[in-house]
DNA sequence: TCAAAACGTTAACAAAAGATAAGAAATTGA
DNA sequence: TCAATTTCTTATCTTTTGTTAACGTTTTGA
């Protein structure tokens, strides 16, 4: 894939948005870079200021902590969604997650600086602050949901809940990934799937 | 305390995302709407459209749910922050949280149709959209953190880091509800505090 | 291709948390 | 003021989760 075929995807991405004239295409194009990860190779990495706002042309990412030295996985990204260590890029201060690629993984990247060069630039101003606001309040709303399944919900509620809506997750992640997403350890999350799994058999 | 004292301290309070002209404020404040709740009346409520977002002029809120019957209480707001069923004001959808003052509590509140009628102001547009991203963003970077907790720490650990950086919550708020906001029972919250309290007494 | 690593399940035990109830202290509100 | 309510702790018992380790299977990568 070339970067005339990605420029094409995140475009027609970032319409869910805002939509770009030619002129402003052309502007924000500017201000982008190309990058390839090989799997196992970060995006973030703890510890560090994360400097960019990516999207995920083709590929994924993990989220992970390390805690104790175990590995602790929290989230996850797809191909046609944005990544980043949000608050480290925003904030400029030193994330606590690192993000991995799953597989070869091809990004588009906004760096800080490109994103405060386009905030000040008249062309993109106006379109950029909005485009920073829908995708922040995007994101807000997707924590909302997340922080009220920890309040109100059971780890095994929290996992029927992804039978139901997490099918790029059930299918692409190892177990014991989704173990951790959802606050548990891999042990327990086999034990929750044998006592939903067994009801049914009887 | 008067309209124009309350605008004083808000004005004074939004400066931390965004400063107003003497026209934009002019403009600005005719879309705002002054309330008041007393003590026990609510915000916001489960299963409608929150259409407001607030800001505590004086007074707390707290947010809960009502799960199999119980009470769940899941976050906090103190005089001089938002105060919003943020998800539900921004999609249109209805809530599943309740917003409960817990004293007499005085609001400044933007409805939904007077943010889209500012973001649409020319006088307006550009700064509230900065605006509404600004504070987006600021609550994302929140949200950021507090899932982290959920993923990262235990119940006890979570407490501990509660009690170096929560001193409105642990001061303002009965033991039970901050039992809640931390994912556990208040029976659980006890039992760690005594946990954490008796090597000292040794 | 083949050894090493990763993955998922299970078992056994320990630790923590949930549920329920009782009781004392503090707060509230009429 | 004083009865009612709320709040917190404690105890008991149950359930769930964590920890560690073992085992077989699958996947990986050199």
């Amino acid at each position: 894939m070339d970067a005339a075929t990605a420029l094409i995807i995140y475009k027609t991405y970032l319409e869910r948005y805002v939509t770009f004239s030619t002129e402003e295409w052309e502007t924000f194009t500017q201000h982008v870079t190309f990058t390839k990860l090989k799997k196992k190779q970060h995006f973030a990495t703890a510890d560090t200021v994360c400097d960019k706002f990516g999207f995920l042309v083709s590929g994924s990412v993990r989220y992970y902590h390390i805690i104790n030295g175990e590995d602790i996985t929290s989230y996850f990204s797809f191909e046609q969604e944005f990544t980043s260590s949000y608050k480290s890029f925003l904030t400029r201060t030193p994330t606590i997650t690192y993000i991995q690629a799953l597989e070869e993984t091809r990004l588009i990247n906004i760096s800080y600086d490109a994103f405060q060069k386009m905030l000040a630039n008249p062309i993109l101003a106006h379109k950029m602050e909005r485009f920073g606001r829908l995708v922040a309040e995007h994101y807000l709303c997707c924590y909302e949901d997340r922080v009220a399944s920890f309040i109100t919900q059971s780890p095994e509620e929290r996992y029927l809940q992804l039978l139901q809506t997490g099918r790029d997750i059930l299918q692409r992640m190892p177990q014991h990934y989704i173990a951790h997403f959802l606050g548990i350890t891999p042990v327990s999350l086999s034990r929750i799937r044998k006592r939903i799994m067994e009801p049914v058999v009887k």
